[in-house]
DNA sequence: GAAAGAAATGAACATTCGTTAAATTAATGG
DNA sequence: CCATTAATTTAACGAATGTTCATTTCTTTC
């Protein structure tokens, strides 16, 4: 056989991307060979070669996808003019609501930055730093505006972001809690830990 | 040659160990070959073997001893009869202290821990279960008392954990902040986030 | 229905991997 | 100083890796 009846080449790129997500973040990027790859599409390795044009360049394509997307959804929530403690909330809230329903990604965006060349590792550092600067901001006009109490903004925003982030590390979909109340409890905590 | 003037085996035992941490931290543990750990040692590859029976194994030693030492850390400092608040300031401050000190084994301990086949992961996680319920114990003792606000203590207890061990994304050792002023920045916001 | 392009296969490549076995050298104890 | 043992080397193993290339099959277009 060569060519698959009803075969797609967009179908193919998006499954491609789709099982290598779940692969990389399953194993790690580079416990997963392109073979394994291959079969979870259901192709053969070669095939691959003609969407990506290295294994790195799947790693690289993925992350950059997952926080492109992610300041897209930020931006689309975005506020002007919201008091502090406000915009803190509605950041809070959307980082948890945001990562949970994509635990794959985020988990691989954190854990495989070391397997990316410098190349693509400048890109999507330089992608996670637009979204850290975010926060920083927020925190930052908080304190100004006395409605914050810290010393240390930056210290402040990366303790806040470990701690949302580290949602992923006990949410599983259909748990005990519901999503609405999760946000409520990180919300509890960030908004009292700068107060 | 064969055998090197004052070889000793203690001694090479505990060189891997320490350029295996500094490896796998660097570059992930299935980045890392056995010839680049025995280049590091200054051994050929097959020498590692005396030592330890498989790669498996060197992970899995060097993330058992980390949580063991992590353990025994904490007993040392644990005082009985303390009140809630306390406790967690000296929960807080201890899981400051004893881990920007050991950035490369916290990263593995977080990082590797999909690499461990079922019986070594069993047995990490074991561990570390017993670390996390030390702070579930202070804070639900503490949410009984009266002293914390919090519904959850389960994902309080993850919240804080994620937030606290998130130091290591950004410390570096010799920077603008002290190790003590860092300490102080952590305790105030986890105390915060729970009263 | 033939030509052109897209989609995929199958085989092969050099390299690297974890691991084993036999041989070799240095330190130790009588 | 000789025998033993500990520490390490050299060489080799089969298996797996990322990637390339020529070929084959299906779809679309004229």
């Amino acid at each position: 056989m060569a060519r698959q009846a009803g075969a797609n080449g967009e179908t193919t790129a998006r499954v491609i991307r789709q099982e290598s997500l779940k692969l990389f973040a399953r194993h790690g990027y580079d416990a997963v060979s392109m073979r394994q790859i291959a079969s979870a599409v259901g192709v053969q390795a070669s095939a691959l070669y003609q969407y990506f044009p290295t294994k790195q360049q799947i790693l690289v394509t993925l992350m950059k996808e997952h926080m492109e997307e992610l300041l897209a959804a930020y931006a689309l929530e975005w506020q002007d003019g919201e008091t502090p403690r406000a915009a803190l909330t509605r950041f809070a809230r959307f980082h948890i609501r945001h990562h949970i329903s994509r635990a794959d990604a985020v988990f691989i965006s954190y854990m495989e930055l070391r397997a990316l060349e410098p190349e693509g590792f400048a890109a999507v550092e330089a992608l996670r730093k637009l979204y850290e600067n975010e926060l920083k901001s927020i925190l930052a006009k908080g304190a100004e505006a006395g409605d914050f109490r810290l010393e240390e903004p930056h210290v402040a925003a990366m303790a806040i972001l470990a701690m949302l982030t580290g949602v992923n590390t006990w949410y599983r979909t259909g748990g005990r809690l519901s999503r609405e109340k999760i946000e409520d409890i990180y919300e509890d905590m960030v908004l009292k830990s700068v107060i």
